[in-house]
DNA sequence: TTGACAACCGAACGTGTGTTCATCTATACT
DNA sequence: AGTATAGATGAACACACGTTCGGTTGTCAA
């Protein structure tokens, strides 16, 4: 990540524009507005220099989507918090390790245990996501070999009841009393849920037997 | 404005919808994300209702513009509950990223390149190794699928020309040319590549022409 | 000179996405 | 009965918007 005094002028305007274009509506400009409002007369420069702002953790971006943007971190100037420069020691976020998923086990949910311990990530870990409303989860058994995932792995999971398609979610079902970790999609009335590995079948099953508690962020493998 | 009692079950569930989709992203749903995650199945029945809480009073639209919705009101039992989270500050640390790791490519060993960027990682994932020793590696390709490990991944390893039996290394197969991760193990005279998925087959290489680049120390995921 | 590279341009392309419309079903009121 | 009216459906339409690609320019180093 570099410093914020490293971006060209133009970056800087469009993490501006951003900022006051998203106080202002509530969501994201698209890239021919951010080109108007910063003197760019090219869609394909804007799109060039937001990929640099994703690059340097300024941005993040959902490809193929309308307005997909977002701001990750504090634009100086709106004067919050400063950036940290690369060579300083930087600031890394603790969050709960509530015990172990395993199969056939339902997923100790935040509200139910006291943490048994604190895990240490960085920011980039979390995605931008609100350090309160992740926590940790320890891989048990080798139930998760299909999603590429292994016994020992520590998945950073966002809290959340609700997923999107292509989610890799942590869920309880019901119906087989089993916990897994699956990709999500809805497939009509039904949910699908697919394995990662490419080889293997996904399994649908009824939304009213399928309870997600939370959105998988990364995965921490230690050797 | 009404009350939110008043509203259809459809309507709650919009609102509700909104609120998560829009916590989690932070930009608003499509029209088409909205019925597909309350269970309607055509756009203008969304863009209906929609039109219903705007007339409501619970929310804003602006016409023709892609995910030009804003919540104007709060919905009541919406999550505020705020769990408190020990999130204290720690020292993280910085380790250079060497490009990336490509079946058929060598690996950029350190001491060739510039590093394009910084990872940041916390003292747990280092395992006590010298942050001075220790760079980072980008999967490419899916070349790596059958040790568990996935194209976008990032390797955390230590520089070092060695290895003990059981070890994860980045290894340069000369007769290959071929850059893999495996398991290594010293089998007499030659050494033995183990993948770490438990099906498929080691292979066994003369060590003159197997130059090792690092050990793995740890592998972040981010989806 | 030559080459490499970051930054930029303009245009075309494909599709995501809001909108509109004809039609259908319920329920309620005259 | 007839007839409103709210809610729902699926298809078609038109444009908004992200993406890609062939070129151009300026800079720096060999």
């Amino acid at each position: 990540m570099k410093d914020f005094n490293k971006l060209s002028e133009r970056q800087r305007n469009i993490l501006r524009y951003m900022e006051s274009y998203l106080a202002e509506h509530g969501f994201p400009p698209t890239i021919r507005q951010i080109g108007e409002a910063t003197g760019i007369n090219s869609t394909s420069v804007v799109n060039y220099n937001l990929n640099k702002l994703v690059q340097a953790g300024y941005l993040a971006r959902s490809s193929h989507v309308a307005r997909g943007l977002r701001l990750v971190g504090q634009v100086p100037g709106g004067k919050k918090a400063g950036r940290l420069s690369v060579h300083a020691a930087a600031v890394s976020l603790q969050v709960p390790l509530y015990g172990s998923i395993f199969a056939s086990e339902p997923v100790s949910v935040p509200e139910d245990y006291y943490p048994e311990d604190n895990i240490e990530v960085t920011p980039a870990m979390l995605g931008g996501v609100d350090p309160a409303e992740a926590f940790a989860l320890r891989v048990k058994g080798e139930s998760m070999i299909d999603a590429m995932i292994r016994e020992g792995d520590i998945v950073i999971l966002r809290s959340q009841t609700t997923a999107d398609n292509g989610d890799m979610v942590a869920v309880w079902l019901e119906d087989r009393s089993e916990t897994t970790l699956k990709y999500f999609f809805r497939d009509g009335g039904r949910i699908k849920l697919q394995p990662a590995h490419p080889e293997m079948q996904p399994i649908y099953v009824d939304p009213a037997v399928c309870s997600i508690r939370g959105k998988v962020l990364s995965i921490i493998r230690h050797l």
